[in-house]
DNA sequence: ATTTGTAATACGTAGGACATTTAAACGAAT
DNA sequence: ATTCGTTTAAATGTCCTACGTATTACAAAT
């Protein structure tokens, strides 16, 4: 038997238990999310262990979004918001941002685009198509000079366009994508004459196919449009190599 | 103007300060991923603050993956890991599990799948078919009381698929909706006759245009098969309210 | 050459002390 | 009665010292 020689040592560090300890409470709603944790020195008390070792669990528990620390306050179980699911998200997407990657987000963009814009035809409210009109009236009227605020509106309208699907995971999924583009943009945009016009013609009328509710041409619309973003990219590829 | 009034304290602790510190270094890779950081005193010496301090910022950052630290050893950069990225993506949907949420993962699958499946059948290498074949193999050899093997395997017949796009952003971003799934599968899976026949003859012919490379009959085929589900679903939401 | 012992190094945990912030209770002025 | 300032208790933030324990490297013994 080799069992006499199994291993002993855990391995984790005291401070991690009691992250998971937590951690699982609040994953199983035993804390649910709005109440308040007993103070430090009561968790100390419950856990037997210094107070060191906790507040480290819970500097971790605070990094991840789970818990709220106030000082002279307390402590309260937050539930994860839609920033602190996608912070570390956007830290990978981040950190691995080279040109091979922006090839990469042409692609899912032009896989799943259309698709959202065609859900977005059926779902949109007349909130939603107010807000893609003030996004594309601010366009419009942005001073052609500030390259970086008509990348960001640019980028906005796609946003909208998945938060008009209502369907939050379509947006969750969409948002670290929308997040690495105004780099992008910046690189591009710049060089290319009369590209502000073109885009606002497609933006106008993908505007009015998910105002009109055809979803097939929302669909089809958003294709060719990002089509175009490809051609532009392989060009600026191109010529920078 | 509500400009006046804007807030003035930074409200930040000294330790999310030097968390910040260390993570903006890792960003602009002045601390190279694979590099060893300085032992705690000798940080503690550079910035001036206790070892306390110093110690929950550490522990913040090896929290979310961007440091391991090994006791007797010392602190090592690590490249945010696709687990550590997606980790509190998973537990933000983990929370917020209802019959909504189902219907929203439905509803995104039946949106992207069929895309993805037409991707995966440009870009499929041997070693992708060869990892789909096994998959179909073991779910057709899997007893058809182990209902929890049965569904790992359908799920992870699609996440092959993923894969088999080579775009990590496809994957990545499909990954926590699929975690999602074993366990909306054990609700519904159980219930059906047949159920497994059917979905083997669908993952067969997927597998068969894949094979072939015909990119537009995958992405058919694939919406037909989800389709399915979602009928299926929808039968058993129907009959448990 | 392999194994074992030993010391140096570095992170982990404990506990105490004090500072700072928050919130609640209280009281005084309008 | 409302508002504003003060006090006070409670809670987290920071610092400090000390010791525990794992890792590594190197020397010594076999």
């Amino acid at each position: 038997m080799d069992e006499v020689f199994r291993k002993i040592g855990s391995k984790l560090t005291l401070s991690q238990k009691i992250e998971r300890r937590i951690e699982a409470a609040i994953r199983e709603k035993k804390l649910p999310v709005g109440s308040k944790l007993p103070t430090e020195r009561e968790l100390c008390e419950s856990f037997g262990v210094s107070r060191t070792a906790l507040r480290e669990a819970l500097r971790r528990l605070s990094a991840r979004g789970l818990i709220e620390i106030t000082k002279g306050s307390g402590m309260t179980v937050t539930g994860l918001k839609i920033d602190d699911a996608i912070q570390n998200l956007n830290l990978y997407y981040d950190m691995q941002f080279d040109h091979n990657l922006i090839a990469q987000i042409i692609e899912v963009r032009r896989l799943f685009e259309p698709e959202i814009a065609s859900l977005a035809a059926k779902q949109r409210t007349q909130n939603d198509l107010s807000d893609i009109q003030d996004n594309i009236e601010a366009f419009k009227a942005c001073n052609p000079d500030n390259i970086q605020m008509e990348a960001d509106l640019d980028n906005k309208f796609h946003l909208l366009i998945a938060k008009a699907t209502h369907n939050p995971i379509v947006q969750i999924s969409m948002e670290p994508i929308y997040s690495l583009l105004p780099r992008m943009r910046n690189l591009i945009y710049a060089n290319v004459e009369g590209e502000k016009d073109i885009t606002l013609e497609y933006h106008l009328k993908i505007f009015d196919v998910i105002n009109k509710q055809k979803s097939d041409e929302a669909a089809e619309l958003m294709k060719v449009h990002l089509h175009r973003t490809m051609d532009i990219y392989q060009k600026y590829l191109h010529n920078s190599y």
